[in-house]
DNA sequence: TTAAGCTCC
DNA sequence: AATCTGGAGCTTAAT
């Protein structure tokens, strides 16, 4: 069987075309000539390439008007001219097709889409061809059939349909498409459809009546409203019929050799790049995944078990959280060998373990999981996971998204053992190739992203901080935290009869019971019954409710107060009471920290999340009340004072701000005397409130609307304390200054351990979104660094309560924070460890400073 | 599955 | 001319 791959190049040009055009500002070479639509279209075939690794492909393009449409010449009339900064990309592009070895078809009075119709009409009569198309049109959906599949383009990745999927999903043939569209219409295509019949109607009739002429072969049976349109649009109905069909019969020789990719000449190619100026393709050379035969060895006794060198492994487990799930067994691959171990033998003998593995993809799944069954392995040196996000590679939890997008077959983990609660045990077989598979695709690209860290010097931050971090990480979630769960029960009852309270009173002003936690029924009672003023925030699907809308409307009515309380207990009782029993075991409470989530670096918690458990409010804090020590012990808190703050005024270098922190002056304060030049004795509680938010609003990247609003002062009030506090501190505007050109430059920024995130935002044709990525820029250095710092800071207090002999434990970190579970004898040498490791990890113009607190839970702690 | 709402730093 | 604070996760309702 043959698979031909139909790009659609019109759709590829205009959608790269206007994903980066904005303001007529374009990516352009030193000699003018715009080349935005290019680098995205030569990106997308180089992505084709490597994930279809094709036989045949073919691009199609448009070449001006569809002769099939003439007879509705006025209706294609009304699409928009193709601006001339993409007109002169096409021929480029077609250049760039035949250096690489990829035919193009374009024909006098057709379309892209025709002459894709016409080559996947061929593959549904040629039993030896089968085709799959790739575009972001929809309109392409119809061509689906046995033989054709399509790949959806969707903003990040796609999603590929066949004609299954495509029934599941839409309930209806792929042919059914254009009697879909000639009910409905389609706007962007000037198809009209019938007035008054929107998707939902369309689909509904479909399913019934099969097609368009079923229905109206039908139309006595069909009543009401729906009829009357029906027959008064009949018309319309057939002619959208016509304009949504795609043409399958381009008069055209079809010569199928033609189509075969052929060898890329890189010399022409190399030098169109040059003139292109996409020197990032020129540096690309792909790493090849070098295969040999799949010869899986299976493991029957450990001792048969001969490994030479250095191995990659995958652990296979059944669940995704894996402090429960079962450990089904590993695959390691190198060179020499391909085998599978079952846990049972695995664990007989685990020696082989601590010596020969030192490869996988998220170590710290491996080390929880095995841990769990007391097995410990301590000396993998390197997770493909970790080095992939540090490279900013899209990963996830599942190996297999990047090995997809890396060209490597690799079954999502879905699809061989389920989801959620509906997992099963695959037959052995099935897990040693996916185990084996997985640990060949990190031997194979390990040293591609060796060389690609060490390129983008990230080598010391993944060898000296992530990778130590993922052990230390591992330690704590399996450690976990101590829950006293009668306090947590008492707490619930208090909090459980308050919302019940709090509602009845609702209930009795209303005159009505409801559902509270519906913000739409809330807001029936708020601004239709009691006619409260609802101001504009209005949100999809009605009048927003939220905490900020209540707070405008307190004093106007009782119910306002009642609400918010309401609001606080039920969140309480089922997040932080019902959620967090649902995942104790053995009285202790195991998250997990994904090291590879956020795009700043910072950690996040999840299952549960124990990085947002309550503090601002008294009613929420005592939860933390519950979270207590071992025997013997006490919670140790320690976190950094300002570190943001501290790290702008450091790399800013803010003199102003350095003198203050190296003084151990209330930064706040001292902003404020700044600022409102008065001495800081006279600095009043308003004062230092305005200027903390301030010092907050410069981190993120505020606006002046945004600080207004936060304030609570108008924006002509906002923009003079902005100018003000820029006049007070002016290194603040250049490092601002300098930061978002260098971001606009590069594309990219940096912390100061050698972090990267790439901004793509920045390159977006809309304007809100650009300055999303400006604020991005600004505030990612800052963030980014603090994580590096709090980071590179557990790693070493780990490491010195290890070489003390210590049996206390860090438990937990909250972003800025650090958590102990410290035996009262070791309370002294734990709190000057802590206090060293944080404080000395960088040496900046400003010293780091932590606070230290202790009590018998986490509530007295802090 | 998404949106709205809440929690945290 | 318009913009409307950075980074996360969980629960519920509604589709």
């Amino acid at each position: 069987m043959n698979k031909i791959i139909l790009v659609d190049g019109n759709n590829l040009l205009f959608r790269s075309y206007y994903a980066t055009a904005y303001n007529g500002n374009f990516m352009k070479n030193s000699k003018g000539l715009p080349t935005n639509a290019l680098f995205g279209f030569t990106n997308m075939m180089n992505k084709i390439i490597l994930e279809e690794k094709p036989t045949y492909i073919l691009v199609a393009f448009d070449k001006g008007k569809t002769f099939r449409h003439e007879k509705y010449a006025d209706y294609k009339g009304g699409r928009s001219e193709t601006p001339d900064e993409l007109k002169v990309q096409f021929p480029i592009a077609k250049e760039l097709l035949t250096y690489m070895g990829i035919k193009y078809y374009e024909i006098d009075n057709y379309e892209a889409d025709d002459i894709i119709g016409t080559f996947a009409s061929y593959c549904d009569k040629d039993p030896d061809f089968i085709g799959t198309i790739i575009s972001s049109d929809k309109d392409l959906l119809q061509l689906i059939s046995n033989d054709i599949d399509i790949k959806l383009l969707k903003q990040k990745d796609y999603i590929r349909y066949n004609r299954d999927s495509f029934k599941e999903e839409y309930g209806i043939e792929p042919i059914n498409i254009i009697d879909l569209k000639a009910l409905m219409g389609d706007p962007s295509d000037n198809i009209p459809g019938v007035k008054g019949i929107g998707e939902k109607g369309a689909l509904k009739l479909l399913q019934e009546y099969k097609s368009l002429d079923g229905i109206y072969e039908n139309i006595d049976k069909i009543k009401g409203a729906t009829h009357d349109k029906l027959v008064n649009d009949k018309e319309a109905a057939y002619m959208s019929y016509d304009l949504a069909t795609i043409y399958k019969s381009v008069p055209m020789d079809i010569n199928i050799n033609d189509l075969v990719y052929k060898k890329t000449d890189h010399e022409k190619l190399n030098k169109l790049y040059e003139d292109l100026e996409f020197f990032s393709f020129l540096k690309k050379d792909k790493v090849e995944v070098t295969k040999k035969p799949l010869d899986i060895v299976t493991i029957k006794n450990i001792n048969e078990l001969n490994i030479k060198g250095d191995v990659a492994c995958y652990l296979e487990i059944l669940g995704t959280n894996y402090h429960t799930a079962k450990v089904l067994g590993m695959g390691i691959y190198n060179k020499d060998i391909m085998a599978y171990i079952p846990f049972d033998i695995l664990k007989e003998n685990p020696k082989f373990l601590k010596e020969n593995i030192k490869y996988t993809y998220d170590l710290k799944k491996m080390y929880v999981a095995l841990k769990w069954q007391g097995i410990d392995i301590s000396n993998v040196a390197f997770d493909t996971m970790i080095a992939a996000d540090l490279l900013e590679y899209n990963t996830k939890m599942d190996i297999a998204y990047l090995a997809t997008s890396l060209g490597d077959e690799i079954p999502f983990y879905e699809n061989v053992y389920g989801k959620g609660n509906k997992l099963s045990e695959p037959t052995s077989d099935v897990i040693a190739y996916n185990a084996c598979i997985k640990a060949r695709f990190i031997y194979d690209t390990k040293e591609r992203f060796t060389n690609e860290l060490k390129e983008k010097e990230m080598t010391s931050l993944f060898n000296d901080i992530e990778i130590p971090l993922a052990t230390v990480l591992g330690d704590m979630e399996y450690t976990g935290v101590h829950i006293d769960i009668k306090t947590l029960d008492e707490m619930g009852n208090v909090i459980k009869s308050k919302v019940d309270e709090v509602s009845k009173k609702i209930f009795e002003i209303a005159g009505y019971e409801f559902n509270l936690a519906s913000p739409m029924q809330l807001g029936v009672l708020l601004f239709e019954e009691l006619n409260l003023p609802h101001g504009s925030k209005k949100g999809k699907n009605g009048y927003s409710t939220s905490a900020e809308v209540l707070e405008k409307l307190k004093g106007l009515h009782p119910v306002v107060d009642l609400i918010m309380e309401y609001r606080i207990y039920s969140k309480l009782y089922s997040t932080y009471i019902v959620g967090l029993k649902e995942t104790i075991i053995d009285n202790k409470i195991h998250t997990i920290y994904t090291q590879t989530m956020t795009r700043t670096g910072r950690l996040s918690s999840i299952e549960p999340n124990l990085q947002n458990i309550p503090i601002r409010y008294p009613e929420g804090k005592m939860i933390r009340k519950a979270f207590i020590p071992s025997d013997n012990s006490i919670i140790m808190s320690s976190d950094y004072s300002q570190v943001e703050l501290r790290i702008l005024s450091h790399i800013a270098n803010i003199e102003g701000l350095i003198k203050a922190f190296k003084e151990d002056k209330d930064i706040h304060t001292k902003t404020a005397s700044d600022i409102f030049k008065v001495k800081e004795s006279d600095v009043t509680k308003d004062m230092r409130r305005m200027a903390k938010a301030v010092n907050f609003g410069i981190i993120y990247g505020i606006s002046e609307y945004g600080l207004a609003e936060n304030i609570g002062i108008t924006n002509k009030e906002a923009k003079e304390f902005i100018a003000n506090y820029m006049n007070t501190y002016p290194e603040i505007n250049k490092y601002m200054e300098d930061t978002i050109s260098f971001a606009h430059k590069n594309g990219y920024v940096k912390t100061l351990f050698g972090r990267i995130r790439n901004i793509p935002e920045l390159e977006n044709k809309n304007y809100m979104i650009r300055k999303m990525g400006e604020r991005m820029a600004l505030n990612t250095p800052i963030q980014g660094t603090s994580a590096d710092i709090i980071k590179k800071a557990m790693v070493v207090a780990h490491q010195k309560i290890k070489e003390n002999n210590l049996k206390s434990k860090m438990i937990l970190q909250v972003h800025d924070e650090l958590i102990f579970d410290v035996l009262e004898s070791e309370k002294d040498i734990l709190t000057k460890i802590i206090k060293e490791s944080m404080e000395s990890v960088v040496d900046f113009s400003v010293p780091l400073k932590v606070d230290i607190e202790s009590g018998i839970n986490w509530y007295e702690a802090k």
